[in-house]
DNA sequence: CCCTAATTGCTAATTTCTTAGCATTCTGAC
DNA sequence: GTCAGAATGCTAAGAAATTAGCAATTAGGG
């Protein structure tokens, strides 16, 4: 599965000019993960860029108790390590492949020069750590002030609209409840109660959405303002 | 008072060389605004960068209730509307002076320019967006798996860190409880236990950190991980 | 085809947070 | 000095989420 950031946010890849994600695919080595294989750990502090050539990398600590809690997930073409190179900080997560994965890995040397070479490089970061930003906002407001059920339907809605397999998402409720950040008892009662409405369908490891518009109107009715419409 | 946002990351004004920072202030128009006036209303598409010459702004919605949901206050130096030049979106939250502000505004042709021509803008852009994103990350990382005392605690450490008298935070704890989401009577309860810890004393609109130490001591020692230190 | 591990569904006790009050204290304007 | 508005302190009832279980179901590997 992918999460907010994910599906919230557009990869940086698609944000390149051909030339560009050219000379950074030139720039890289590529190194190959198996499934759980650990790409980083949070304080290391060797400073670059990964590009996310095929796979997910999932972001996560130690919790308090020993349990692991994960911040994000990001798929294919999404860049991470951008705090290494502009806030000089070490790496904040402890990053590990989901499933095969196959990373780009730039030096800061390298990618400072490429940096300061092409322009497009630094506008598409801006874009996309701004679509990031915002999405992560967006979802800090609906924490604020949504009711379980409606964050829920929320996050299902986004994720399906993204899926591979559009009609359906492919995650369990333990990971639902990973990312909104409750018990998996809490979702399990907001899921029953969207179920009852006849909003989802509800499967082993994937949520069945049987009307994309019927789930969407249902979430935008419940928010407190009018959703936000891409300009042109 | 500021919030995470603002303490969490740099001014842009302060990323940008004079040279840079000057061609804005020459392409901007200067607006001034008195307490509680409207900069902006969520919704308005007009595209533009909008930089806090003085004073603060309060970004807000309006919540199911007819309540009012502040997101965050950003002061000085600090930028905003990137969503409407990068995301091409409008602006997602009603923007309000905070005491006698002084913005100023650069309209999208015009910033556009100094984009293009001006490769430090998107350097300090991309610094600045990737310090907030992290700020908010991590937390929204603290929101998961800390108790409100904690999160409390290190809320008003980070504030005492950046305020202007130092030993004390002026916020009301009203402000406190929008800042982490949760209720007056909530944040009334953490601020006892953190009072009886000696960690800090409450007074009218102020909170006295006698010993900043010994708080962000308190805060260190009860998160799961180590906290990051920046490189260099 | 069977067996195991993962996942879901459910319950009950407990904790935490919220809402809705109201009394008291404090500050600054007049 | 007085007074009004703001802020704090406190209470009690109710809602919501958590923890810690355990049983039933499902998918996939051998």
């Amino acid at each position: 599965m992918a999460d907010l950031l994910d599906f919230g946010s557009t990869p940086l890849l698609s944000l390149l000019p051909e030339g560009v994600s050219g000379r950074l695919r030139a720039a890289a080595s590529i190194v190959e993960y198996d499934d759980g294989e650990t790409i980083h750990s949070r304080g290391d502090a060797k400073p670059g860029l990964s590009i996310i050539r095929s796979g997910a990398v999932r972001f996560a600590n130690p919790g308090a108790d020993g349990s692991y809690v994960t911040t994000s997930i990001l798929g294919e073409g999404h860049c991470f390590g951008e705090a290494t190179l502009f806030a000089r900080l070490p790496r904040a997560y402890d990053a590990i492949a989901e499933g095969q994965t196959v990373i780009e890995q730039i030096t800061k040397t390298r990618f400072d020069r490429i940096f300061n070479e092409e322009p497009e490089l630094a506008r598409a970061l801006v874009v996309a750590m701004t679509q990031r930003l915002y999405s992560v906002l967006d979802f800090l407001e609906d924490v604020r002030r949504l009711p379980l059920d409606v964050r829920t339907a929320k996050l299902i809605a986004g994720m399906e609209r993204t899926a591979k397999h559009s009609g359906a998402v492919e995650c369990s409720q333990s990971d639902l409840a990973f990312t909104l950040g409750v018990s998996r008892v809490s979702i399990g009662k907001a899921l029953a109660r969207l179920q009852d409405e006849g909003l989802i369908e509800l499967g082993y490891g994937r949520i069945g959405v049987p009307d994309r518009k019927n789930l969407s109107d249902w979430v935008a009715a419940r928010l407190p303002v009018e959703p936000l419409t891409r300009g042109e």
